[in-house]
DNA sequence: GCCGTTTTCGGCCCGACTGTTTTCAGTCG
């Protein structure tokens, strides 16, 4: 069993509890940068087995270095143990409190002798905290604002909600008497398929307090956290924070880039310019004099693209700038990101013949509306009986009215066909859900894991390696199973899935639901380097979720790295199942 | 704690906003 996964989680426990202990900033941060390290690496760290080797690791040095040979033999951290020692358990949590930082955090523990966030809460209540030098009346009542906020919401929340909340405070700036123009940036414009805070960039022609304003006065705001001429930040009632930066025009291109992110990107592109005897910062790119930015002559840019060229890089898509990325950028060997336009059918939808709301016809009609020229229906296989699975006899009945159907379709002149698919339930022991002989009869078959989801790791990867090797599966569905912010998928090693699927020729789906999107984009790369093929797929239950697919398959797909070429369902229904 | 020399110390991104203080530290992104 690996307990990787833990590493990087402990090693920012490190870094929070040093800046708790008043420790310097720095040595905190190259405890962060050493966690980010540990995720990108995965197993691989494995492989450095020596102190030597792991200090060959950009940021990594003699002490981390020892620290994490410590870890990789003996499966603990010296320092974590010591800070731990050292340091209460509760006072962690008060990190999480946005306007609390460390050393303010630290002067409450020390000067109140309290450490739990229950204490906190009542401290701040009777006036402690606010007596104390450094603090006011303003400041305990925000902190007590955040603890209460904190307690009713999540961290954050789904994509497709933050993706919501944007819609509509876009339409209410639409309001503003000022003309602007904004932006999403941040993570929503990375795609990520989870957002904390929504970022928002403008520029505005005349005064840029107007919009400001009217942001603070959006419909669903319940608090204001600063309001001022080129920032001001919202809570909305959804939980989630709105940040509102505005930039001059000419300050837009970099603004851009330093408010979308990562954060690791923005620290590459900045160790870039500087290479480069330049400095960037969020309003510009300037030539470095003396150690300072020549501020009266920027390097001029008027497009994002025009300000990675001038630091000798491609362009790079807002959902590739993350960590995982850098060599590519590096190395300029982006691919063309797959789009919308490219998808020429639809594979992955429910009828009512299982747990869907409309039927084959309704379906099939729907995907003709949106521009597609198949659907590959997939109903729900036996042994899912609670969503209706079918059973081989409905099987053959299902078959018969796609053909119906599909004769229909030919009688019209439509130039659009169904497909018989199935998602099967890959069962306990690895097998598919049907006898070899009903399973030949589908055009495609989605193997995808519904139950007895908490076996143990091996049992686990020998399931669905046993899956991915019968000759009848096609497309592996929503690998792990997760749901996002609500379960953790099952144990996989998904980098051992991901090599046996592109050697047998399976596709590995990327699930266009909301609380799913997987494959997980960080497993994207590798796909690449093996060869994957995948399939953006709405696993629709409705006619109305057919469009998952551009909304959110595309940009995860993006963020995966897939182009066109690796996606089957960009694919013409005459090549689809072609599995050479 | 790491890194890289103008090579064993000094820099590590830096600007906006807030609140408390009275000129700035803390926090955030």
């Amino acid at each position: 069993m690996s307990d990787l996964p833990t590493l990087p989680a402990l090693l920012q426990r490190t870094a929070d509890l040093l800046r708790l202990s008043g420790a310097n900033e720095f040595k905190a941060g190259a405890w962060d940068k050493a966690a980010a390290l540990v995720e990108q690496e995965g197993e691989a760290l494995r492989s450095r087995d020596s102190e030597k080797a792991l200090q060959e690791l950009p940021g990594i040095g003699k002490s981390l270095a020892s620290e994490l040979h410590h870890y990789l033999t003996k499966g603990t951290l010296p320092q974590l143990e010591a800070l731990e020692e050292s340091l209460p358990e509760g006072l962690i949590q008060w990190l999480n409190l946005s306007g609390l930082g460390p050393k303010r955090a630290a002067k409450i523990h020390q000067a109140l002798d309290i450490s739990t966030l229950d204490e906190l809460k009542v401290a701040l209540e009777d006036g402690r905290v606010e007596a104390l030098s450094g603090f006011g009346k303003k400041s305990a009542k925000k902190i007590l604002n955040t603890l209460t906020w904190m307690e009713g919401s999540e961290d954050r929340c789904l994509q497709s909600e933050a993706l919501a909340i944007a819609t509509q405070v876009e339409e209410w700036l639409r309001g503003c008497e000022q003309p602007f123009q904004a932006i999403r940036a941040g993570s929503l414009r990375r795609s990520r398929e989870t957002i904390g805070d929504l970022d928002f960039l403008a520029t505005v022609d005349g005064d840029a307090k107007a919009l400001h304003d009217r942001f603070c006065e959006a419909p669903d705001v319940v608090e204001i956290l600063s309001r001022g001429d080129t920032k001001s930040s919202v809570r909305v009632k959804q939980g989630r924070q709105l940040d509102l930066r505005t930039v001059e025009k000419d300050e837009f291109p970099a603004a851009l880039i330093y408010f979308t992110g990562s954060k690791e990107h923005n620290v590459f592109l900045r160790s870039r310019a500087r290479e480069k005897g330049l400095t960037l910062n969020e309003y510009g790119l300037y030539p470095l004099v003396d150690g300072e930015a020549d501020r009266a002559h920027p390097v001029k840019a008027e497009t994002e693209t025009e300000l990675y060229k001038k630091l000798d890089l491609p362009f790079t898509p807002p959902e590739l700038r993350e960590q995982v990325y850098q060599s590519w950028i590096e190395e300029n060997t982006l691919p063309e990101l797959v789009e919308a336009k490219d998808l020429k059918g639809v594979l992955h939808a429910h009828s009512t013949w299982s747990d869907g709301k409309n039927t084959l016809a309704e379906m099939a009609e729907a995907c003709m509306k949106l521009g597609y020229s198949y659907l590959g229906i997939t109903d729900h296989s036996q042994s899912a009986f609670y969503a209706g699975g079918l059973k081989p006899k409905q099987v053959e009945a299902q078959w018969k009215e796609i053909e119906q159907l599909n004769q229909h379709f030919r009688d019209s002149g439509k130039d659009f066909v169904l497909f018989k698919g199935i998602e099967s339930d890959i069962r306990a022991d690895g097998s598919l859900d049907y006898d070899d002989e009903v399973l030949a009869g589908f055009d495609f078959v989605i193997a995808s894991i519904h139950g007895q989801m908490d076996m143990d790791a091996e049992a686990m990867q020998a399931r669905v390696e046993k899956a991915l090797c019968h000759p009848a599966c096609t497309i592996l569905g929503h690998p792990t199973a997760r749901l996002l912010l609500q379960r953790p998928g099952v144990k996989l090693d998904m980098e051992k899935v991901i090599r046996l699927a592109a050697e047998q020729n399976v596709a590995i789906e990327i699930n266009a639901a909301p609380p799913r999107l997987e494959l997980d984009w960080r497993l994207g790369k590798l796909a690449r380097e093996v060869g994957l093929t995948t399939a953006i797929c709405p696993d629709a239950h409705a006619v109305d979720q057919i469009d998952r697919i551009t909304e959110f398959g595309i940009p995860m797909a993006r963020k995966a790295g897939f182009h066109a070429g690796a996606v089957l369902n960009c694919r013409s229904k005459e090549q689809l199942f072609d599995r050479g």
